[in-house]
DNA sequence: CGATCACGG
DNA sequence: ACGCCGTGATCG
């Protein structure tokens, strides 16, 4: 059935959501410019000392102080040409074609090369992560600051829009943010030293509230599978009250189906519970392992793929029959993943493309019809993606729309200042009925008919940081 | 201006 | 060419 691009555009709400996007622009938001600048000065000085002992650690092993530690050529030269070690086979991204002459120097690169050097080795390598870690701090930092307007805000661009006003956009129907990239702020802990979210603040008399779509994209396959297979598990296992999913694979792949030992048993002897605990950093891996398999799997990727970028503690890849392995342990826990898949295939062989959420068309013609093998894996990745990406666009647009439109949240004081693909950051005045606004949120946020439900957390602070934690 | 690296979902 | 969608700083 062919259906009309206006007819398209009315469905998906385009003209609400854009609607809703130009008022986010026009909010803007708060930020702490002292903050900004304190913690630059701060990072700098750390940046300086880093650089220092970088410098010193060159000297000691006999060479030039002058390399820029910016350029992976020159990086490269050192490690590999001059100190000698051995190139790193993995990267980020899986392998490195080392025959060709290819080089990497990422952090999982360095990673490799980490674990097999000498201790006088190690502190240089180490020393320069966390070079790159404060240079990505004072990016930010440095640059924040110089996007307040005149009225004391700082207005993002949005999307989507077309290329010819320069706006960000994408085919998914996703937003995306410029000027600055405020979809691009550091969340974790781990990388982001200097919390750069703590200087998105909220304006006098405002609080911030942070609400959070969980496991959006998963509901949704949750949603798909019911529909086209009548197949509820994945619907069920992400039902309110469900244990954590990736606990719940973690166990049934590594315990059930593999019989992997950790802590001296069995896995599936532990409940369900102790994934996420720190008194189990073994369990704890595991799931932070499976979960990794998961998002591969729902984008395509696949046992070739998690050869290398599974790695063992000592930063070794897995393998192709390691990986294999668990691939199908969790076909064999989820069956529905592996159908998905296939009826997938199937469908763009046959259509030559695939539908989202909002009546929008993915056209893989291209892809599809070129009679090239590589590009038809590719089709299919694409296909497994982008209901899901695209349904996570569609339902956070028209959330984002009926909030928007909400006149009571409006009256109460209710503003958008950013949409971060399953976040929303609103400010409110300190005066507002803060539950009822938190109760109208969630309520339009899991307003989306999925025949699996959809789940909202909420959180509040004086800042970003503080807001997307609380 | 393409490649590399890094950040988010 | 074996992971999808993005923005941006920097190098050569």
């Amino acid at each position: 059935m062919l259906v009309s691009s206006a007819e398209l555009y009315k469905r998906a709400g385009i003209d609400r959501v854009e609607t809703a996007i130009v008022n986010m622009e026009q909010n803007g938001f708060k930020l702490d410019v002292d903050f900004c600048n304190r913690s630059r000065v701060d990072a700098e000085e750390q940046e300086a000392v880093t650089l220092e002992r970088l410098n010193d650690w060159l000297v000691d092993a006999g060479f030039p102080r002058d390399i820029n530690w910016a350029s992976p050529l020159q990086v490269a030269k050192l490690l590999h040409d001059d100190m000698g070690m051995p190139p790193s086979p993995v990267w980020k991204k899986g392998r490195v074609n080392l025959a060709k002459g290819e080089r990497k120097l990422d952090e999982a690169a360095l990673g490799w090369i980490r674990n097999r050097s000498e201790p006088s080795v190690r502190f240089g390598l180490d020393e320069l992560v966390r070079l790159r870690r404060i240079r990505g701090a004072i990016k930010y930092l440095g640059k924040l600051p110089g996007y307040v307007a005149p009225d004391g805000l700082v207005h993002s661009v949005a999307g989507p829009a077309s290329d010819a006003d320069q706006r960000a956009g994408t085919i998914t129907w996703r937003l995306a943010a410029k000027n600055p990239e405020v979809m691009q702020i550091p969340t974790d802990i781990k990388k982001d030293w200097f919390r750069v979210r703590k200087a998105f603040i909220a304006p006098m008399g405002h609080t911030l509230l942070v609400a959070d779509e969980k496991a959006l994209e998963v509901v949704i396959l949750g949603h798909l599978l019911v529909r086209l297979f009548d197949d509820h598990q994945l619907a069920d296992m992400v039902a309110p009250g469900a244990p954590d999913i990736h606990s719940t694979n973690a166990r049934l792949v590594f315990g059930k189906f593999l019989r992997w030992e950790r802590h001296g048993r069995c896995v599936d002897q532990f409940p369900v519970e102790y994934f996420q605990s720190d008194d189990y950093p073994e369990l704890q891996r595991l799931r932070q392992a499976i979960k990794e398999v998961w998002y591969g799997l729902m984008y395509g990727k696949s046992a070739y793929g998690f050869a290398t970028s599974l790695r063992d503690d000592r930063d070794n890849p897995i393998g192709e029959e390691a990986a294999s392995k668990i691939v199908a342990a969790l076909f064999d826990a989820v069956p529905g993943v592996p159908r998905y898949q296939s009826f997938v295939l199937d469908y763009i062989q046959q259509h030559h493309g695939i539908p989202g959420l909002g009546g929008a068309w993915c056209d893989l013609r291209e892809l599809t019809q070129s009679g090239d093998q590589w590009l038809l894996k590719k089709a299919h990745r694409v296909a497994q993606n982008y209901p899901m990406q695209n349904g996570g666009a569609v339902i956070i647009g028209r959330a984002m729309a009926d909030c928007y439109e909400d006149k009571w949240l409006w009256d109460q004081g209710l503003r958008l200042e950013r949409q971060v693909h399953d976040e929303f950051n609103w400010r409110v005045p300190e005066t507002a009925d803060l539950a009822g606004v938190k109760a109208r949120i969630r309520q339009h946020m899991t307003s989306y008919p999925l025949t699996a439900p959809l789940q909202v957390t909420i959180g509040q602070g004086a800042n970003w940081d503080e807001a997307g934690n609380a």
